[in-house]
RNA sequence: GCCGGAGUGGCGGAAUCGGUAGACGCGCCGGACUCAAAAUCCGGUGAGGGCAACCUCGUGUGGGUUCGAGUCCCACCUCCGGCACCA
């Protein structure tokens, strides 16, 4: 092919497509376990296998292949693994709809999705790729099931949980979203069920999941976190009931006992039914029912009035031996704390809304600043002096907290506590497609976990799927019906399954050795490449996935299994690609962008750098269906510099194209170190259209120099163009694995600067000087440009500032 | 209510340390090429005024600090996200 046929025919795809190839023969992306390279663990989350690539797979992909393709090219041995998250309700759905089994609707959509993914020309390492419904890989799921159950971390438990009545599944209470708690997945509104579910106990490490010094995170998903976690600190502290146990307190003011008038217990409190007076017997019962009935948004709406009934029983405040009435009031959460508080109404909101209904005692015991000694129109949750509360009268609220909280503890009547709004994690599901709980129901041993070599616990092949709320593996007698491990007589299968959340929280050790069967990673494998170094993805799963695997890798800690404390290092949030309308794309608004039809008109390399460009990756934004094309004109730009021919002779300022060069080197290796990507591709833009100009007037070596490092700072964001270019250049085969290119600070700066020069700080001349050229020169040419002697006639400068080799700035009267 | 984040041309955005506001791209306007169009190339493009040189205004609003503020401080407005009877 001559040079000049090469030249008309270039198409992007074409082009692209051949390299995908030469890339995939020369295995040019296996993983380098080169020991003298320092390891860069790359990991962008995994997909769920829904049939097609989107263009947010695209957003979050790509750019995370450009930095882990920089990492490499800066001397990184770098894993860059690839997988898919293939459980999951979607896969059912289709089986019920349909009539497709989920393991075949799965699969095939994966193989769409691996040749979709080999046209991202990313440098995914394909020889590690798992398969989270593959046996080989939920096998290490029940394996981690059966370790936390013998670890106690697991735990079955019967209680009201939430339940998403369109997927006809349990949910986990991070998995129920937003003030109108709706199922995370689907959107609908969750009710209370009370079922017997398996939980993790992650609430073991809440104080640790809130120590985020060892990870180098978003402040953003910390927060959430910690929000989510929700530590509170205070007392717990102990109500004598005559006739009945005391019941404990959480508080987070026990410097407010003395105010407290009354007592309160959720409705739902084991306590009620024993304490309740013959009397009250009758309207307790209503309203306990009456908030049984009740739906969680009814009854957790802030607006609505408080309401309670009186029990008829008495508890004594420990601090004063006063008997105050017991109440059910549903405000209170058996949840939270103890399910149970001691109220303080002139110090609590709601307390004091309830005690004004009920006509409670209103007792200030923490002197509001200019408090007149009456009692208070609403409740001050300040601090102050403490009043009332007999020898702590005086003392400052803020040290009566400890002050109380010692003197209960010296009469066993309470401790220092700390509470969090953090709940276990449910992890059961009552759905066919996802990892099966590996336990049997023994009539004489109760829950007994399969043993470890009888595992995988297999998915049954030939399950019904009807969406009776019932597990579809509870219809199945062959699945069901088993022997118990410990003494061999009939027993009975769990037929939940698990939570895929399970399978996210641990895959990225399964990559490292996705079919070592000794245990759920290699440890050799381990030693080389974890933890991950830098993880990438959405923020959606701030209080999700990302808690859940840190609590994996702390278990897994404990287990001996790693010696580190957190999954991953450093974590990028990409932001969400909207539609044209800048709405969220879906196919009812009609504004789904498809990449397939984009990578066909303007190649991959194209759409990756325009998903690059829109704006910084953690923001997100519209489409912008015209945007593209001019970062296809940029690409066939910057490809023209190699494909012409090169007349050549030295006109241009050779200084100027090496300083040029260097800056771009520079500006574009900051840029990537830091997810800039948008900014790093207008510097090779900007570099592209001055290329051009100088074309044709630079001496052939120093042009060919000059190209060479251009290709190089292309290649990770344009693999494709920028391979291309380098072996129209006649280099050796592969540009990507070239050294980055360093730069020398000496050239960056000019010798020739524009000295700004301001009078009154406003911009009144440009002054072209040399770069370091004196404070009282510089003065002196600002004094006598034309621009700015109208400006400084007849008044008087009283002061001058100079920024050296940037600005003077002559301060007149 | 509490906790985050953000407001810059017609649009996406840049200005990373307090020092030329609007890089780069889209769009638009003008020109070259063409029979014509597309593509491509060249030039222009914050607003207002002026023939022009230039001048004035301009980064959500109002104040402040500073020789100088998109950037720092105070108060507020708007939008987005999260949490919410959590004791």
């Amino acid at each position: 092919m001559s040079e000049a046929t090469e030249k008309q025919t270039y198409n992007p795809t074409v082009l692209e497509h051949r390299w995908q190839e030469r890339w995939a023969e020369t295995d040019l992306y296996k993983t380098d376990d080169d020991p003298n390279k320092p390891k860069h663990y790359a990991l962008t989350m995994l997909p769920y296998p829904s049939g097609d690539l989107h263009v947010g797979h695209w957003y979050a992909m790509t750019p995370s292949d450009s930095r882990a393709r920089f990492m490499r090219m800066n001397g990184y041995r770098v894993f860059f693994p690839i997988g898919f998250d293939a459980f999951g309700l979607p896969a059912e759905n289709a089986a019920i709809n349909r009539g497709i089994h989920p393991y075949k609707w799965t699969m095939s959509n994966i193989e769409n999705m691996r040749g979709q993914l080999r046209q991202m020309g990313a440098m995914f390492d394909t020889d590690s790729e798992i398969v989270t419904c593959d046996p080989e890989y939920y096998r290490w799921n029940q394996w981690f099931f059966v370790k936390f159950f013998e670890k106690g971390l697991a735990y079955r438990k019967e209680a009201p949980v939430d339940w998403c009545p369109k997927d006809n599944t349990t949910l986990a209470r991070e998995q129920v979203v937003g003030v109108d708690r709706r199922c995370e997945r689907c959107g609908t509104p969750v009710i209370k069920k009370n079922l017997a579910q398996w939980l993790f106990k992650i609430t073991d490490y809440a104080e640790e999941l809130l120590d985020f010094s060892k990870i180098d995170w978003p402040e953003r998903v910390k927060t959430l976190q910690t929000n989510w976690i929700g530590r509170s600190e205070g007392a717990e502290i102990a109500f004598e009931v005559p006739g009945y146990e005391p019941i404990e307190v959480f508080t987070t003011r026990p410097d407010t006992l003395f105010g407290a008038t009354f007592f309160v217990v959720a409705p739902e409190h084991p306590a009620v039914e024993q304490i309740t007076t013959l009397e009250q017997a009758d309207e307790v019962r209503a309203y306990v029912e009456h908030a049984g009935r009740m739906s969680e948004i009814d009854r957790t709406d802030v607006t609505r009035e408080k309401t309670g009934v009186f029990t008829g029983a008495y508890a004594v405040n420990p601090a004063n031996g006063e008997e105050i009435p017991v109440y059910a009031a549903d405000y209170v959460l058996l949840g939270y704390g103890t399910g149970a508080i001691m109220a303080v109404p002139a110090h609590d909101e709601r307390d004091f809304e309830f005690a004004r209904k009920y006509g409670i005692e209103i007792r200030t015991v923490i002197a509001p600043r200019d408090w007149n000694g009456k009692e208070l129109t609403e409740a001050y949750p300040g601090e102050g002096m403490m009043v009332n509360s007999d020898g702590f009268d005086g003392t400052p609220s803020t040290q009566g907290k400890k002050a109380i909280t010692d003197w209960l503890e010296e009469r066993g009547v309470g401790r220092a506590a700390v509470t969090y709004r953090l709940r276990d994690w449910l992890i059961s599901r009552q759905r066919y497609w996802g990892t099966p709980i590996p336990i049997i129901y023994c009539p004489e041993h109760g829950a007994v976990p399969v043993p470890e070599e009888d595992l995988p616990v297999l998915l049954p092949e030939d399950a019904e799927f009807m969406p009776t709320g019932e597990s579809p593996l509870k219809l199945d007698e062959g699945f069901r019906n088993t022997t118990c491990p410990i003494c061999g007589g009939p027993a009975e299968r769990e037929t939940d399954t698990m939570d895929t959340f399970m399978d996210s929280s641990w895959y990225q050790y399964r990559y490292l050795s996705p079919h070592y069967d000794e245990g759920p990673f290699d440890p050799e494998r381990g030693r080389e490449w974890l933890p991950v170094d830098q993880y990438t993805g959405g923020i959606e799963h701030a209080v999700m996935h990302l808690l859940y695997t840190r609590f994996f890798t702390k278990v897994m800690r404990d287990l001996g299994l790693v010696d580190f404390d957190e999954p991953m290092l450093k974590l990028f949030n990409q932001g969400i690609i909207l539609g044209e309308d800048a709405e969220k794309m879906s196919k009812s608004r009609g504004n789904v962008v498809n990449p397939q039809e984009l990578v066909d008109r303007y190649g991959s390399d194209a759409l990756r750098c325009f998903l690059m460009f829109i704006g910084p990756w953690n923001q997100g934004g519209p489409w912008d269906g015209r945007g593209i094309e001019g970062i296809a004109r940029f690409l066939r730009r910057a490809y023209s510099l190699v494909a012409g021919g090169d007349p050549s002779g030295a006109q241009s300022d050779p200084k100027e194209l090496d300083r040029r060069t260097a800056r771009l080197v520079k500006k574009v290796t900051e840029d990537l170190e830091a997810f800039r990507f948008n900014t790093a591709l207008a510097a090779l833009m900007e570099h592209t259209n001055y290329l051009l100009g100088v074309k044709g007037k630079v001496e052939d070596d120093q042009w060919a120099e000059a190209l060479r490092t251009f290709v190089l700072a292309l290649a990770p964001l344009a693999p494709h163009h920028a391979e291309e270019m380098w072996a129209l250049m006649g280099l050796p085969y592969s540009a990507h694995e070239q050294v980055w290119p360093t730069w020398d600070e000496s050239l960056i700066e000019a010798e020739e600067v524009t000295l700004i020069v301001q009078v009154n700080g406003k911009l009144r001349d440009r002054i072209e000087a040399p770069a370091d050229i004196s404070e009282d020169l510089a003065k002196e040419l600002a004094l006598t440009s034309e621009k700015v002697r109208p400006h400084v006639e007849g008044r008087q400068i009283r002061k001058s500032i100079y920024v050296p080799g940037r600005l003077v700035n002559l301060v007149v009267t």
